[in-house]
DNA sequence: GTCTATAGGAAGATAGAC
DNA sequence: GTCTATCTTCCTATAGAC
């Protein structure tokens, strides 16, 4: 078992039970890895697990989501793109984002809370720029961008609450457009 | 102590801490009631008290929110003081949401997932009345009000992920006359 | 209704053999 | 790297005195 692969399940585990709701034993019953042999790949316990699995999320962010975005391509193309990638990544809606759950989960862990900050900043950010370069505005594009990741997160949630993942797919036929209408 | 103020705690002890980490010993703190003293305002135990604590939101639905958007008045003053309720009772953002936090919390519970998928549901045929009666065809009636609640939601996650209250009381503003736009 | 005491189990984590 | 055995702490829940 490497430890790129294991990451991959802890990403699964954390998202499908949350932080505290993932248990040792759990986590060795899904990936396979005896439970005290998970100290091996991860000395800090359960909490360098999670920060793995966030970290993982982080490049996934980095490789899908930003790369395109900051890339040369047609903004339209580029948003298209985006959430070609999104919908794969939360499996056509029926995963969870790792981000939400941990944010939501509590309250005491700040660690988690600064890094999911940074990313979903960065994610904003680039949308923003995009949406400027297709001639919006400055404040209406941050404002845009802020609400597209915003609907995203609310999908994932409402997905989950109704059992229906309509919401999720439509949001990701309409954004792109949606984004980069002239008016409002 | 009086049960119904004690339910009015458990709400908040559970959208902080989620299901699984709010353990006995922490609500006791919160609520001032001794930890055993808990089995005697609910003998079944952390399962009933998040039961009652949903049961709560519910009343808050039918009462602050389901009354006004059935009532006589107008489609955008329903849709203002529903915000008005809703930036409130989230307390202009610092609270997060029981549902979203019991939703995505574990995949195993699906008592909660059935009362929080009807009062989901209720939520947004609601709007979609209303939305309706503002004149907007069915289907869009019915998609708006959707991505009503959706964008709700995400603002208290993002809310939570950025630490700034901005976007789920920016969208607490905009959100009525968006809802009307006739064009989109 | 509220307490002390305690059961019985599961949690996260460590030691050390192989 | 993977295991068994074990530690300590915390968990939910119950019994029973006051």
């Amino acid at each position: 078992m490497s430890r790129e692969k294991l990451v991959g399940q802890l990403v699964d585990v954390f998202r499908v039970y949350g932080y505290d709701g993932a248990s040792l034993t759990n986590i060795a019953k899904a990936t396979g890895v005896g439970k005290t042999n998970l100290y091996h790949y991860f000395p800090g316990g359960k909490q360098e697990m999670a920060e793995a699995a966030l970290e993982r999320v982080d490049l996934w962010l980095e490789t899908s989501i930003l790369a395109n975005l900051n890339s040369k391509a047609k903004p339209i193309d580029k948003l298209q793109t985006m959430c070609e990638q999104v919908k794969q990544f939360f499996n056509e809606g029926h995963n969870s984002c790792l981000w939400a759950v941990l944010a939501l989960g509590r309250s005491s862990n700040d660690l988690f809370h600064q890094q999911i900050g940074r990313s979903l900043c960065q994610w904003i950010e680039a949308i923003a720029s995009v949406l400027e370069e297709a001639g919006l505005e400055n404040r209406l594009a941050k404002y845009r961008a802020e609400d597209a990741v915003l609907r995203i997160q609310g999908a994932l949630v409402l997905v989950r609450g109704l059992d229906r993942t309509e919401p999720f797919l439509r949001l990701m036929q309409t954004l792109p457009l949606e984004l980069l209408k002239s008016d409002r």
